[in-house]
Order: C-alpha cells, then sequence, then structure tokens
DNA sequence: TTTTTAGTTCCATTATTCGGAACTTAGTTT
DNA sequence: AAACTAAGTTCCGAATAATGGAACTAAAAA
C-alpha cells in the first residue's frame, strides 16, 4: 500500500508535510522535504492556500495550516469522534477513579487522544484533544489493536516504528503479537512504563455491536503514587464506562439539525 | 470567484457539504445536494475515506469527518492560529475585565473563534473553538472587516447573508459599509445587540506590521449586567492586549521542533 | 416474484495535472 | 555597481488522471 490516491492524496501529503514541521515553513522547507518537483509542489500549495486549508503570511513568506482546518475539526470532532457522547461517562468515571481519564481513537496507525479528564478539573483540554501517539507502546492503543481483525492489523503494524522508549517498550512485531492475544484474552491491556517512564495504565476498547474497534479509554497513574493493582481495581468502573459509551455511539440517532443555515453555504475563496 | 481549483477543489468542498449536515450521512443525502454526478461523487468520496479525511461506518453505511481532521486541527491551532500565543494574554484580559473574551480569526467570508474566555475558567477546545460565526454583525467581523484592504472587502462583501438577526442588525452592504468607515475611524467597533438581542461587545482588531488584519478579540457583556459604556471603559486594556498578541505573534521564531519523529512519516491508508 | 432504491464498477473520452526549463525578484558577495 | 546566488514564480507540450453515462449488483419494498 504504498502510493496515495490521485492529485487529492498529494494534496493532502503536502498538509501533513507542513504539519510536521511544528512550525511555519517556507517554501524551500517544503521543496527539501517532498519528492515532487519544484513546480508540481508550488501548484499543490497554491491550490491548498486557495482553499485555506494552508495560510500564507506576505509578509515573511510563510505557510501554515490553515484555519479552515480548525473549523472542519470542529465538526469533526462533534459528529465524528466519540467525544461529546462520551463526555458525560468520562467526566463520571473521571471522578469516581480520581485518576487521569484518557479517550483514544484510531487515526490510521496512530492512537488519537480525543478527549481527556484529570481527576477533578478540566484543563488542558486545548493542548491535549487532537495528539497523536504511538499505537504499539500505549494502553489505548494496545488495546485497540488487539481487538482489530487480522485484515486490518496486517497493514498497521508494518507502520509501527517500535521505537524503544522505555527498558520495557516491546520492540519488535512478534512481541507486540503475543501480548495482543494476551489482551484480548484477558479483556484488557496493560502499560507497563512502555511509552514514558513511570507512567503505568489500565485500558479497555470501546467495542460496537460486531466487536468493531470504536476507540478506548485508560485511567493512567504514575509509579509514585499508585501501581497496576490499584488501577486494576478501577477495571470494573472502565468497562462499564466503555460499554456505556458504546451504547450511546451506536443507539444515538442524531437530532435533527438545527440548521442554522444563515451562514453556510458553499462560500468561495479570496485571493 | 464562483469556481473552485481542480479536483482537490472539489474533494474539500465535499468534506464541507459532509460538514454541513451536522450528523453522519449516507451517500444518497451527499449525492442529492451535490452538482456532481454519481460515478464522481462517488469516487472523491472513496479517495476521502481512504485518505481519513472521512469515516465510513460500515454497519450504518454512514460517513462522517474523519479523524484525520482533528489531528491536522491540533497542528493548525498550535502553528497556525494565534490562539497559543495569545493565551496568556487573553487570560489576563479576562482576569481584568471579569467579562468573557472572544479571539477570533476571519476564515474566508465568516469569524472564526479561535479561543474564549468566562472570565475565569477556560473552555474546551473544540467545542468552542472552531465555532464559526457571521463577520457583519459580530464585534470581532465588524472589527477585522473594517481594516481589510478594498481588494479583499469587494470579495468577502457579497458573500455575507445580511440576514436579520435582531432588530438592529444591519442588512445591506451600504449600511455595513458605512458602519465600518466609522469603526475604523474611531478605532474599534461596537455589537449592539446585533447578533443576539440582549449580547453587546466592544471589539478591536489586532494588526500587523503593514495593518495587515491578524484576528481580533473582543469583550462581550449582556445588557442584563451591563451596557455599552462600562465595556468601552476597558478599551485601554483590549486594545493593549491586541497591541502584544500582535507583536508576539510578528515577533516570535519558533523554537526549534523537538522531533518527536519516532511516529510522523507518511503513514499510509488502511482499507 | 417483481419492482424500486441505494451503492458500486466499467471504460472510452476529455480535461487536468505534470515537470523540465526558463524567467523574475530579492538578497549577497566581490 | 556589476556579478553571483538563492528563492519563488510562470510556461507549455506531453503524459496522466479525472470524468460521467451507462450497466451492474445488492438489498429492501411492493
Amino acid at each position: 500500500m504504498a502510493s496515495s490516491d490521485g492529485t487529492v492524496g498529494k494534496a493532502l501529503e503536502v498538509l501533513d508535510l507542513v504539519a510536521s514541521f511544528h512550525r511555519p515553513v517556507r517554501f524551500s522547507d517544503l521543496l527539501e522535504r517532498s519528492d515532487h518537483p519544484k513546480a508540481t509542489l508550488y501548484r499543490l500549495v497554491q491550490t491548498l492556500t486557495n482553499q485555506g486549508m494552508l495560510s500564507h503570511d506576505p509578509d515573511t513568506g510563510n505557510y501554515s495550516l490553515g484555519i479552515r482546518l480548525v473549523r472542519l475539526a470542529h465538526a469533526a470532532w462533534h459528529t465524528g469522534s466519540l467525544a461529546p457522547r462520551a463526555r458525560p461517562h468520562l467526566d463520571a468515571l473521571a471522578q469516581a477513579a480520581g485518576e487521569t481519564v484518557h479517550l483514544a481513537q484510531l487515526d490510521n496507525a496512530q492512537v488519537l487522544y480525543v478527549d481527556k479528564r484529570y481527576g477533578r478539573d478540566a484543563v488542558e483540554m486545548y493542548s491535549q484533544a487532537g495528539k497523536v501517539g504511538p499505537a504499539f507502546c500505549t494502553g489505548v492503543g494496545k488495546a485497540m489493536l488487539a481487538w482489530l481483525p487480522e485484515s486490518q492489523l496486517q497493514q498497521l503494524l508494518p507502520q509501527q516504528s517500535f521505537h524503544r522508549f522505555t527498558p520495557s517498550t516491546l520492540t519488535s512485531e512478534a512481541d507486540l503479537r503475543t501480548e495482543l492475544l494476551a489482551i484480548r484474552d484477558r479483556g484488557f491491556a496493560y502499560d507497563r512504563e512502555e511509552h514514558e517512564p513511570g507512567i503505568i495504565c489500565v485500558a479497555v476498547p470501546i467495542l460496537g455491536p460486531t466487536d468493531r474497534v470504536l476507540g478506548a479509554i485508560s485511567v493512567t497513574g504514575s509509579t509514585g503514587r499508585t501501581d497496576l493493582k490499584t488501577l486494576e481495581a478501577l477495571l470494573p468502573k472502565l468497562q462499564n464506562t466503555a460499554k456505556r459509551i458504546a451504547e450511546e455511539a451506536t443507539t444515538w440517532t442524531f437530532p435533527v439539525p438545527h440548521e442554522s443555515l444563515e451562514q453556510r453555504e458553499e462560500v468561495k475563496c479570496p485571493v
């Protein structure tokens, strides 16, 4: 599955490229890291800028990800992610558990955190929702992988970096496969400081009717304050929460759109 | 500027179309509202799904905006919007003012709120930030329009709906033009219950070196608790904050990326 | 069973994208 | 100031990818 589909694929690739810099970039920065010939890349960037997916600062010549993305993501988060419907359940879980709670979904081969709660206060959400992490060495990642059909695993596993973050990171596909079987067997996943030293967690998948993987939730702690046994005691609550979220996600029929359409409509590009 | 550029433009149009439903949609829903022939739309949707920009629930056949958008938006918000650098200033302003504070940018012809503070507590990113509103009848919208070059105005004004939200909404381009001149003259914009009854605000633009419009901030109140005179007293603080944000936005050189690239890389699509 | 509706595939035609190379700035260096 | 360099932009014939009418399949309704 090496190659991307068509012009659209290439354009989206450029978006990822811009994102990967984590800072505004000049055209030549992009050119350097891209396989496309100058003229081609230039045209792609132009198009994306026109479309508001990139923004271009005429003073500095820098490109950044465009603001249209933020708008689209707002909608994506509302209709496409589990977060809005999982919210009350997450709140309750965070209260009851008194530990940090994560809600994640798969974004391709990576884990994407779509919501997060700190024991009590809902702070810092800005910087957290939307963050991505590795799948092979996080609790939520492994919990989701464990329930994927073989066909999908075959696509996702080769994309894992198996980078050794800590001494306990699983660094081969074989080790991970063994772990995934164990997880599926016992019904939940551990993170034994595999991603960050001192950080442990217990995670369960959120499964749809056909056991399709919808997402995962976890409770996280630090080895200083707690241990796996303690976190494990929260499992019933975790599993209960996961079940409820799954129910909401599948039961729920969306309310009829209130169509605040005064604005909407096909708005076209400025220069 | 009726038409969009190329295949990429069409694909992004489809994303907007999906977003406009505010709920998961079936293919036929999209077909109904789109000008594209069935096969063409189908291919576009396929491509976007492949790319993770749309997600497709095989159980229900529904499409939603994909999770890849959330990831991209996270990056967009960090590097592309004023929000992260404006943050401490907004906090300070909200504290000092004791009123709700908005930070907005232009997304095409609309206003996009990229951050918000209620007197004290911060709000979650994707449920509030990412929201769009009309430009012609909000304080931040008018503040930004007032400083745009004529060429841009000519593109954006025809896209305004001029929908009468309240008795005091300006409902014609001519009225708005007059108002914009007044705003530019006095240096800030009022919202005299033009968008929502009982909601008033005072807004100032955030201007770059060449007076380029970077964004706008406002303090908002309700007619029950306050009045325009009172809000106006906060103007020095507002203007000061805007200036600081502008400075940060232009001065700031981004820190060298910590390149947590174990993950990144061109990750390709699952089935 | 037949009919209708929703979703998917085919493929010759057509329109877009591609990219090498030349050109234009703007910023350095001698 | 002329010569050089690097970054960004435009051109245009060749190559490729998108198009969409129509036919097909699957599933639901009559």
